[in-house]
DNA sequence: CCTTGACCTTACCATGATAGGAAGGTCCAT
DNA sequence: ATGGACCTTCCTATCATGGTAAGGTCAAGG
């Protein structure tokens, strides 16, 4: 199978795949007489692993730790989970930060009448002049 | 004021102040004869509401937008609350995406005994192979 | 057999926002 | 006058991805 149809199969496109190859995320193909690098199910497989990490939101380097752990069958169980527990963790603390950023900017808009008036308590705070209270 | 004192006073490293000149987001100041950007309490005023701005999670292009209808005299606050609005609508996209990652990671790890047998339903799930149902 | 079009190859450039460093000039206090 | 703290420009890197260009390959159909 050529890279086009492995990218089709796993959903990383064929640029990722080859740049995937070159950070040595995963091992250099075999290649054709012509040098087209040749792939079959198994690389499939492992391609797919990646996009479901990726979709996941870990980081390539953490994509990487998580394939080493699969691939080696003494893997350790608790290795992964702590990479998914810290990782659960991140996450949370930017969505709390996100969050943040909503209810502040919430608050503004809701301030904020919307006719054309020039005064603007969004600007307002943006500039750092304190937000009309109590509502 | 130096470039120096401007950062310190704003919050925005000199190298950034520098970036945003670059591209454009602020208007490049007067020099001394020995070529010294020189600033006033004004710029750093800009530089505070850029400051802010990014870090209410706006991109450079969206303070750009705001910081142009901020120093717009005839600036309608309507425009203002759209382009709030509108990052308010992204940021809760981006925050349902965020738990939805930890929804699936957090079944996963509750579902993983984190000891050292080899099976492991995170790396099962990442693998595309069905997670153990029934928690 | 030859052309056409779809595919592959490498190599380079771009993004967005930020940080780091090198090489050299300037300013101020000792 | 010297040293150190500051400034200048220019180059590099990050992370993951997309694009483009120039050229080689393959399969199908005339």
């Amino acid at each position: 199978m050529n890279i086009g149809q492995a990218a089709e199969q796993s959903g990383v496109s064929a640029k990722m795949i080859r740049y995937y190859e070159q950070i040595g995320l995963i091992n250099p193909p075999l290649r054709t007489d012509s040098n087209y690098r040749v792939y079959g199910p198994d690389e499939v497989h492992v391609l797919r692993f990646i996009k479901r990490s990726r979709t996941l939101g870990f980081s390539v380097e953490e994509t990487s730790a998580l394939l080493g752990l699969w691939q080696d069958r003494s893997r350790a169980s608790a290795e992964v989970r702590d990479i998914a527990s810290g990782h659960i963790t991140a996450l949370e603390t930017k969505i709390a930060e996100l969050q943040g950023m909503v209810k502040t900017l919430s608050h503004l808009v809701h301030c904020c009448a919307g006719d054309n008036r020039p005064d603007c308590p969004i600007l307002d705070d943006l500039a750092g002049r304190p937000a009309i209270k109590g509502h």
